[in-house]
DNA sequence: TGACATACATACCAACTGGTATGTATCTTT
DNA sequence: AAAGATACATACCAGTTGGTATGTATGTCA
């Protein structure tokens, strides 16, 4: 019954290495060097490399990224704008130098093997679309309710958010610099206060 | 006197192959290949792999991006908002499908290579950070010269603009869809006519 | 309790990759 | 024109990497 224990463990530390060194530089020797599992236990659950890339996205990025925004288009009464600011100041709370120093595990992804992996860019599509088509929705049931400036492009500005907080992260990458993000999201948190009715 | 002609040639090369298949990703033999050069040539410019990234970073991605945001902050006659909404058009009316698909080259080796190579991430810095820092200055000097609100922080509104751009180079690259980048370039030309007095 | 599936462990390999050692044609300088 | 520097070309190599073939201990079910 070590199934499932095992299979996350390697996948745990897949997912971290990837993030770290991306997915042309994941070592899969190193990795296993780091638990204590050998290769006939990595080929057991996992056929080969493109299957491990896929069960990162799927099964550890995925449901990491829209957690949050299935619940905020799901909430009808949550005040989008104020829900989109606590998540940008929760983000905020979270960056310290070393987490923002190794970047959004999607973003970095989706930078490296978009244009190599078909497979892979089409997940990562759907999940970025997925985040964006939440924040529509939330947005304009706003404006039906009243909580939203009724004259914003809610497909435009869930997609200008998305561009931001991305955007956000790749400066205070590149900057290994935590302030560079909170700075970021404070003045998102200021434009998301510019739609307020 | 072919010297400066053949490093140009397979510095062009390189620039091309790390921007589809990144560093990492970089398969030399492949780039000398396509050219008709051979390994003699690329190691007698080269010393090795890492003065490879430099040179395409140093020579080929920095000249590229300062060129505009030098003018921008050298000028004194410019209006920062008009001259960076321009900006923003000529980079919409440049892109097509399949640039948007390979991404901004910059941006690209920021999230493959940041965390892994501390001479690469700060020279990629010092490119970034002298984009904001050109921008800071003219929104500044816009301010003084009341062509931009006195309320705006020059510094935050300079990173804003950089992440937005960036950020719309990545969701539009995972979409694979010129598009999605304008629509995210006419957002930010709005924005910016929203900090004008 | 025997047969089969599960969950790994071990040993091995072919292909690739960055890099080097060496050779050589041409150009420059004295 | 002799000597050295420049600008490559060719051949070769050691280490790495994804992947496979095979072995085996443990659990499960008839």
């Amino acid at each position: 019954m070590q199934e499932l224990d095992t299979r996350q463990r390697i996948l745990n530390h897949l997912f971290l290495d990837i993030r770290r060194n991306g997915f042309q530089g994941l070592r899969a020797d190193k990795v296993l060097a780091d638990l204590d599992v050998t290769k006939g236990a990595l080929y057991y659950y996992f056929p080969n490399k493109q299957a491990i890339g896929m069960a990162v996205i799927d099964e550890v990025i995925r449901p990491a990224y829209l957690t949050f925004f299935t619940q905020l288009s799901a909430n009808d009464d949550l005040n989008p704008l104020d829900a989109l600011q606590d998540h940008l100041r929760n983000l905020s709370d979270k960056a310290t130098d070393e987490e923002i120093a190794l970047g959004c595990p999607l973003n970095n992804l989706v930078q490296e093997m978009s244009p190599l992996n078909e497979e892979f860019r089409l997940s990562m599509k759907s999940i970025a679309d997925t985040m964006v088509q939440h924040m529509a929705v939330a947005i304009r049931r706003g404006q039906e309710q009243g909580s939203v400036r009724s004259d914003a492009n809610p497909e435009a500005t869930a997609q200008f958010l998305w561009a931001g907080i991305e955007g956000a992260y790749s400066l205070a990458k590149v900057r290994k610099d935590a302030q560079t993000f909170r700075t970021n999201a404070s003045v998102l948190i200021q434009y998301l206060d510019g739609l307020r009715p």
